[in-house]
DNA sequence: TAAATATTAAATCATTTGATTAAATATTTA
DNA sequence: TAAATATTTAATCAAATGATTTAATATTTA
C-alpha cells in the first residue's frame, strides 16, 4: 500500500520518474495539473475527486492511492497557488539595483503577464482564504517582508507622507482587480474577451504612470 | 402542500405577516436572512441546507417548504446581493446635479460604508460568477449604463484621453480590492483587524484625490 | 525471464446531504 | 370555539461523493 511513497527513497524510482517526466508527465504530476485546473475553476467544494481523476484520465483509485484525501491533494496546489500569487513579486522588489520607477515597471508587467496566464488564479485564493481562513494560518507564510522591502525603503525616501500599506493596496488592487472582476463584466458587461485582453495590456503602461502620479 | 405560497392571495395572512414583521421578523425573512449569511461567508457549494435552518433557528423540513430547494433561495439571496453590489452606484453617478469631484467624494463614501458593513459581498459574489457564469446570465442585469452615466460624460469633458473603463476598473478596484484582499492581509499579514478599518477609515479621502490625481 | 511495481476496472462502503413525508402540536383566523 | 394554517419532530429516501478493496492486467526493473 502506498507503493509510490518509496520511491524517494529508492533509485530505481527515481531513475524511471525521470525518464518519464522526458517524454510526458509522472503519474503523480497528472494528477496534480489536473487538480490544479479543476480546483482552481470551481473551488473546493464544488469540485469532485471523480472531476479530478476524468480531467487526469486517470483512475479515481489511484488518486487516493497517491495522495491519501482530497483534502491533501488541495492542500499541495494551494500552497502551490499561494505562493505564486503572493512571492511572485518579492524578488523585484526587493532588487537592489533598479530604481523605484523600474520597479513599478517591471513588476507590472511581469505580474500581469502571470495573471493573463493564470486569470482564475486571485479570485481562487482569495475566496479559498474567506471560506475558510482556519486553513491558511499554516500554509501561508507571513507577508510582512514586503514591507519591509527595498521598494518600501525607496517610497519612504521619495514622499514621507504615502503609507506604504496604502500604497500596495492600490498597486496590487489595479493590477489584480480587473482579474477578479473579469466574470462580471464578460457576463453582465458589453466586454469583449478580446475588449478585456486590450484593456488588460494597455494597463501595463498606464499602471506605472498612475502610480508615478500618487508619489506626487 | 406549500401553502405559505397562498398568503400573496389571501388578506388575512398578509396581515398576519405585517404584524409578525413589526415584532421580529417573518419566517420566510429568517430564513433568508440566515441564507444571507451562510452562502456570503462559505459560497453555495460549501453551504449545508441544514447549516441554513440552524442559522435560522428553524427546522430543515421548513426550509424546503418554503423555497422548494437549496437552489432557488440561493437564487433569492443571489439577486439581491448582485443588485447591491452593482447597482447601488447607478443612482449616483447618475445625478446631473453634481459635478465629477462631488460625485467621487459621495460615491467612495457610500459605497466604502455599504462594503464596510458587507465585507464579504464583493469575494462572494465574484467567486460565485467564476464558479458559475451560466447561472448569472439570466440573473444579471447587463451594466452597460454605467458606461453611459451623466459621471462619464463629464468624465470625457474633463480629459477626452481617459478611457472610461480604464477609470472605472480603477475606481472600483481601489474601493473593492482591500475587500477581496482583507482575508489575506489578517490571515498572512501583519495587519490587525483595527488598522484595516483605519486603512479603510482612511480610504475615503485618499481615493478621490488619486483618482483626481489620474485625471491629470 | 522473474520479481517488483504501477495502473485499471469494478464493486462496494460509509457518510453526507438535499429533499420528502407523516403525525403531532402550536398558532392564527374567522 | 372550530377551522385553517404554521411549525416541529423524527424518520426516511435517494443520490452524490470521498474512500477502500480486490483481482486482473500492464509496465518496469533487476
Amino acid at each position: 500500500m502506498f507503493l509510490h511513497l518509496y520511491r524517494q527513497y529508492k533509485d530505481g524510482y527515481r531513475m524511471k520518474e525521470e525518464i518519464k517526466e522526458e517524454k510526458n508527465l509522472s503519474t503523480e504530476e497528472k494528477f496534480k495539473e489536473a487538480a490544479r485546473i479543476v480546483f482552481t475553476k470551481k473551488g473546493y467544494a464544488a469540485t469532485k475527486t471523480r472531476d479530478i481523476a476524468e480531467e487526469a484520465g486517470l483512475n479515481l483509485a489511484l488518486l487516493n492511492y497517491y495522495f491519501r484525501s482530497k483534502e491533501k491533494l488541495f492542500e499541495i496546489v494551494m500552497i502551490e497557488k499561494v505562493k505564486q500569487l503572493l512571492s511572485f513579486i518579492a524578488p523585484a522588489m526587493n532588487n537592489r539595483e533598479t530604481s523605484l520607477d523600474e520597479k513599478l515597471n517591471q513588476v507590472t508587467n511581469s505580474y500581469i503577464d502571470m495573471l493573463t496566464k493564470n486569470p482564475d488564479l486571485p479570485i481562487f485564493v482569495l475566496s479559498e482564504i474567506r471560506s475558510n481562513p482556519e486553513r491558511f494560518g499554516k500554509l501561508v507564510q507571513s507577508n510582512g517582508h514586503l514591507l519591509k522591502s527595498h521598494f518600501v525603503q525607496q517610497l519612504a525616501e521619495r514622499n514621507q507622507e504615502i503609507n506604504p500599506l496604502q500604497f500596495f493596496l492600490n498597486f496590487l488592487g489595479m493590477m489584480v482587480f480587473p482579474f477578479v472582476a473579469k466574470p462580471v463584466f464578460l457576463t453582465a458587461g458589453p466586454v469583449s474577451e478580446e475588449a478585456f485582453a486590450q484593456i488588460i495590456e494597455d494597463r501595463k503602461i498606464l499602471i506605472p504612470k498612475w502610480m508615478k502620479m500618487m508619489l506626487g
